[in-house]
DNA sequence: TGCGATTATGTCGTGCACGATGCAAATGTA
DNA sequence: TACATTTGCATCGTGCACGACATAATCGCA
């Protein structure tokens, strides 16, 4: 390969991936703008809608995010009656993250908004069978990719 | 389907494509870091490695991003000496954008990223084909996705 | 030619991301 | 039981993203 084609915005299979992420970031927001919310807030009900009462801990294990970014993101979402935040009794550390009835109520309301979504992006070119190795494509990514900076951090004890 | 099934996590498509796009920008720091540089950084870079003196404009275009988040970025480049910023002369309203030497310098030095990277990216389950399919599609959203914007700035009219 | 519309760049405010760091509660262990 | 270590949450600083808006230069057209 031509020493330069490597650099080439083209060629770069990370280009896109972060353009899509925003694009559909800003896809979103119409439908999330109703209910006042952002994506990763709505990442975050999605969590809650899921199994409520969970730690800050536990729902950034599964968004794959930090407490320094969730903290204040929580927050924010409690400020605006999404979720309650309450100590654990049990153990002091934890803060435990419950839906509000608002918090609750927007489920409903979210309910088609990814397939709305979907239809967006199919199209002659791009089938659900596409889609559907795409997903997998980056979930295995995901694995890759997230145990290995679980391996740096251990490998720093 | 179920009706839930539509908002678990696991079922979503935009979730691993937000998760991935950090991940990858989080897999490219170690290299970056060398050159001080950030993800949407070394993505202007690129840019101006494949022609230089371009406008912000110009920049912005291909990377789909707005000069409100790319002026301060190119000018926290200028600041740290990878490029200039020139008024044109034949449009006072436009700026060009030059390498220096140093952000000139780097194109040797960035050269094995990519390669690097898609090293790490790719194992028994995710092979070449499916990285290039991957592409594919998210290049057709790019497309659908960026031409919706410009439809709706355009019905606003 | 005059003047309203458009264009290119930029500032400001808000909300993520995330590295570095702090702190208190819980845990492990000598 | 002391005390070092770990864990969970949080704050702070920096750098994106991006909507809203400002400003000056250019363009279009009556």
């Amino acid at each position: 390969m031509e020493e330069n084609e490597n650099l080439k915005l083209e060629n770069q299979i990370c280009f896109p991936l972060y353009s899509v992420s925003r694009l559909i970031t800003r896809a979103y927001k119409p439908y999330l703008d109703t209910m006042g919310l952002t994506y990763p807030q709505y990442l975050v009900l999605l969590v809650l809608w899921e199994k409520d009462e969970q730690t800050v801990n536990q729902i950034g294990k599964k968004l794959l995010l930090n407490t320094n970014t969730l903290s204040p993101l929580i927050q924010r979402m409690q400020k605006n009656g999404l979720l309650l935040r309450t100590r654990s009794s049990e153990d002091e550390r934890t803060v435990k993250v419950n839906l509000t009835r608002k918090g609750l109520d927007y489920k409903e309301q979210a309910r088609n908004i990814p397939k709305d979504l979907l239809g967006k992006l199919l199209n002659e070119d791009v089938q659900v069978t596409d889609v559907m190795l795409l997903k997998k494509t980056l979930d295995s990514w995901i694995e890759i990719l997230n145990n290995e900076k679980e391996m740096n951090i251990n490998s720093e004890k």
